[in-house]
DNA sequence: GATGAATGAGACTTCATTCAT
DNA sequence: GATGAATGAAGTCTCATTCAT
């Protein structure tokens, strides 16, 4: 006598709710956040079209839960990046932060491209508990890295751990999202041979005159 | 013998087709490209509904067009970046960079963002002819010019301009991208005090220790 | 558990999708199909604007449903015209193949005039199951009937069935055209005094010198 | 000082007005009526959109003035059908009006298909000198013709000159219209072998039996 | 709660007609 | 009179949201 399940749960003890959300993530990542409608979703789902306006405010609503859902998701993926100061070698933890940026970008910004024109899905991700900040994160993240790194004395004590964090993190966007505005898939971005490596020299020796 | 003028242009020399796109302009820079109409856009023009396909394709083409005068008005107003190496220092050169680059994304970016998720819009945008190429313009320009200096012995031998130039553009990106994921209006976007500074330092001299 | 039913299906038990089709032929009997607007169809129907969509792929679609439906429902109520060789007289028969001719085209050319216009909607409605060939078919009817009757004797053995039944139904074509290429509404259309007389005497006999 | 030509009439001695109508009839007969707007005649004629609002009331009016023109040229093409009685042999006769038939229609009914859906057209074309009636003319002429032929004996005393001729033009129709409504395009008509000669042999001898 | 057809506002686009030049 | 851009009503279709079952 409980209430019945959508069919397209029988077996699984998700919610409806988690379905909807995961159907909404699967679209995102495999099509895009372009024309997204609500019908898709609920096709998706293999579920009724008006299911989403019992466990969702409205579209924009689900759009939010679904784009957290899939940062949460790519975040848990590519595991946390090196955050114990000391350990390694610092080159090493550096790169590991430019793979990871990297990957993160690559799998987060094709999302979050389709959602810049729908101000309320923003703000609504906005409200949600920060997965991690959509990448702003990252940057913070590197910044105290690098700062305690400086602290134990493997980094120059007058190095700006902010100017580097923002500069390394920043060229993972660039790799990105020039493609984004050239219409480029995102499967089909390329990373630059050595870009790593570039990176991580320039990034500790600099480029200027010896 | 001449046809009859939109009583838009009573008084001025403009066509109504550099009117419309000017009209389209002014709604992306002040409104955002969110949920632009094509009425939206005839009304701010005080024209006819349907003008514009007097001028214009479809809606998606003059958008392509307004993207791409936006742009080049920026550009424009921006003036060139220093290109010439040996003139000047090095430090002031990339600190010009930076400024450049930060005032074209904070102008750029909004309004590629609403268009993100309008493949046709950037399809067409980029067929037009390049007005810098969007932003990826500005790295390129960026890496000669560290190349050049590196030939005239201004900057290390061994240091890799690619991989600056990457950072600083995209150090430009994470100012403004952050703040468009966050919803904040481009208006509102804050540069970090002693940015442009910390990003020549970091740079230049690397954060590694000595 | 099941969805909701549109209002103006109170009480009957027809689907929403028969009931387009009814108000669209509806319309096209009363009207004619010249300025046929999917609003007006919705309005007849006493429905949204934008049901139709629900149900078929667009206008045309839903034309050449009402469209088939008219010529199913006329000769429906038209019965089957005389088949068997053999029965009746020869005369009466021919008779009764005019009536029919004549009332099929009444009812049916004009709903077909307002689409030839519409190449879409004929192509669609070729493409549905022949509800006789809408017109075309009853000439072939006749001239297999008057053949049978020349097997049996009852018809001239170097008679030609196929010239008797296109001059027979082009007869009947011949009464109709005309009215509606003058603009003359197809209740208003007036059989001339002993038609069917005539074209079955001459049809017989010829106008041949003995 | 007089006003000026349009450019397109330069060296023509045609008036404006009947340029237009020869573009909207050559329009007619390459295109068929189906989405002929007012610009594509402007651009046929080579001239401004709007001087059709010039010479007359509205499309309306240029396109039965077309119609009407289509059909008197047609006609002049085809030449007058045999209408003095006792010349020739009869069954000539018969076969050149049949002939004459299916011509007409071949090239006439196309144009007037794509109009039936605009009774405002049909009704102004009905209000201009007839041309020759637009095949009803040329039913009333062959009815004409065989009843002189029965005066001079050359057809039976008895036959129904009227009944003959509306079956012998009626065929004619018969011949294009079910092709008009599957769609098939004027040009690929075809006239099944053997037609004329079936159809003067029933209208003359009959199929009844001896 | 789940269903999915119905709703209807609103988007884009076409095109006959007007009218300043 | 001729020009041809401007006008704007009207048409088709989409899609987020509602609601009877």
């Amino acid at each position: 006598m409980s209430p019945r399940r959508a069919s397209a749960l029988r077996g699984g003890d998700q919610s409806l709710r988690d379905h909807l959300i995961a159907a909404a993530e699967a679209l995102m990542a495999r099509r895009g956040t372009a024309g997204l409608t609500v019908r898709d979703i609920a096709r998706e789902a293999e579920v009724a079209d008006g299911v989403l306006y019992n466990h969702f405010a409205d579209k924009e609503d689900l759009l939010a839960q679904a784009l957290h859902a899939h940062v949460s998701s790519v975040e848990r993926s590519l595991g946390a990046p090196p955050t114990r100061a000391g350990a390694g070698d610092v080159e090493n933890n550096l790169r590991a932060y430019i793979e990871h940026g990297l990957r993160l970008h690559i799998a987060i910004l094709p999302a979050f491209a389709g959602l810049l024109a729908q101000p309320k899905v923003l703000t609504r991700f906005a409200g949600l508990p920060n997965p991690m900040a959509g990448g702003r994160g990252l940057r913070a993240c590197l910044a105290d890295y690098l700062r305690a790194e400086r602290e134990l004395g493997r980094l120059a004590p007058d190095g700006d751990p902010e100017a580097a964090a923002t500069m390394v993190i920043g060229a993972c966007h660039e790799v990105v999202l020039p493609n984004l505005l050239r219409g480029v898939p995102a499967g089909e971005i390329e990373i630059p041979p050595g870009f790593a490596d570039g990176l991580v020299a320039t990034v500790l020796r600099g480029i200027g005159p010896s």
